[in-house]
Parts: structure tokens; sequence; C-alpha cells
DNA sequence: CCTAGTGTCTCTAGCAACTATAGGTTCAAG
DNA sequence: CTTGAACCTATAGTTGCTAGAGACACTAGG
């Protein structure tokens, strides 16, 4: 049996995040000891570590609620999983596709930068009128 | 003079946004009718554009802040102008490396899912174990 | 056995950057 | 003159945590 803190070490999370977890109903309630103190089993390690790892795969809290509980019913089929992870990718692809627009923007702007007076700096001129992205780099309607 | 709303349509920027910007001292207090109702000017269209643009952008409202300060002394040097835009270009460099090593990751779970039982779901189990994303793909710690 | 220091407990509030709701007022069109 | 859209304020909710306060539990040393 694990104390939270230990259990927050090997899963790479924060303590006030797992208990966060487990408030919003994404991690069962803990064991607790003679004093009250959680106490966690290698299951709840692993679940942590799944919860951790989607977390870093840009998976929402709520993508992962579903994705838990698909994993407790073993015997479906896994199409359901297939589609949350394809979503997830063409989200990631999309969010890549914007980023690289801002990017060559950025850049643009941050070469044209002479060193001059605000006055004449592109950047501060780019950031004011919309009109200045060229037709090939500008960018989406919609953030993040 | 445009109403909120006309202001809104203009810069592409949703009416209680608007007023959001105004709450935290990003946009200066409008004047208002007779009947209490928010007047804006040109400027103002101009000033909400130039943050609708570097919110695209993926500039915090912070860094906008700043570089809004700056645009308001138009005598200074540029540098401060830049290095913001650079600090966001290697912020953006570095979302879009994170969020292509996690693509190649979730591209390689979706492909070994066989459509099979949960079970067997490669998408369940690559994320249950870090140990197995190979080395060439790692992704980082910390998110987006 | 006591004590010091760390870890844990609950609860509340805060962060970014909005979005939504409620309940009321003003304005423009017909 | 009436209707309905747009506006007003104020408050609370969103996501995914993080930080703080004040109190209790546990562990190692003396």
């Amino acid at each position: 049996m694990l104390t939270i803190g230990k259990l927050g070490t090997q899963a790479g999370v924060k303590v006030p995040t797992i208990r966060y977890y487990e408030q919003i109903g994404i991690l069962p309630e803990a064991e607790r000891s003679a004093g009250n103190q959680r106490l966690y089993s290698h299951k709840a390690l692993e679940r942590l570590a799944f919860i951790r790892h989607s977390r870093d795969l840009g998976f929402t809290l709520e993508a992962i609620r579903d994705l838990l509980s698909l994993s407790d019913k073993p015997d479906q089929s896994c199409s359901a999983a297939d589609a949350i992870a394809k979503a997830q990718l063409r989200e990631v692809e999309s969010r890549i596709a914007r980023l690289n627009a801002l990017k060559s923007e950025l850049e643009r702007m941050v070469m044209q930068c002479a060193g001059g007076r605000i006055a004449d700096c592109r950047v501060i001129e780019v950031l004011g009128d919309h009109s200045l992205c060229d037709s090939d780099h500008r960018h989406v309607e919609g953030n993040q």
C-alpha cells in the first residue's frame, strides 16, 4: 500500500492533483489508514499512470473518463476507444497545422524588425493590421 | 460610433469578451450613449483588432498588455516588441515539436487497433503502459 | 517516551480567458 | 405604440489544476 505522496512520485503526478482526480470522480475513493490517510494499491497506480499518460497525449479528462469506462468492460469492441484516439489525432493534427501558420507569420514579423523605433516596428504593425498577412499564411478563425 | 455588437462583428470578437477586456483593463472604458450603452470609435476597433489578432497568434493577454503599452510610446526602440515576438516564436516552435511527438504516438496507437476486443486494444494498453512508447517518440514531461 | 519535522488532512480561493445565465433597460422597425 | 432584438449589470460556471491556511498523523532521533 502506498501513501499519496509515494503514489504521486511513482506516477509523476502531484499530490493535490491526485486528490483533485478523486474529487471529480476519475479516481475512485481511496482506502484510508487508521489515521484517515489515503492508501493506494498497485491497481490505483496503474490507473493513475494511465491518466497521466493520456493527459500527456493531450486527452481531456472527459475523454479519459470515457477511455477508463471502456477499459472497465474488456469484452466490448475496441472501436469506441479507437474513435476517441482518432478524434484526438485529428485534433492534434489541426493544432499543428495552425501552429505552423502562426510560426511563419511570427518569423516574418521578427525578420522584418529592423531594430528601429516603435513607430516603424513591423511587429506592432502586423499585429494591428490583419490585411498585412499574406494569403498563403493567413491564420485561422478560432484559437489554440 | 459603433455599438458593442457592431464592434464585435467587425473585429470578430464576441460581445461578452469585449466587456471582459474592458473589465480587465485591456480596453479603455468606452464612452456611453444617453441610455448608458457603450459607444466605440474607429480607434477602439483598431485596438480590439490588434488584440484579436495577437490572441490568434497565441499571445497571452499579459503579453498583449505589454505590446499595447509599447505601441503607446512610439518613440522607443522596437527591441522590446521584438523580444516578445521572439519569445512567442520559441514557444510556438516548442509546442509544435511536442505535438509532433504526440501525433506519431497517436498514429501508432490507432494503426495497431485491429478492431478486436477492448482486452486486446492497443490504444488502452499503450495509454496504460508508458514503457510501450518507443524511445524515438517518447513524449515529454509537461503538457499542451 | 517525547519531540521535531515532514507528510497528510479538509476546505477554500485563485489562475487564464473566457462563456453562460438571470433579470432588467434601451433602441430601431413596423 | 408595440414588439423584439440588442443592450445593461452582476454573478457563477468552465477546465485542469495550484496554492494557501490551519489542523492532524506518522517517523526518526535523543
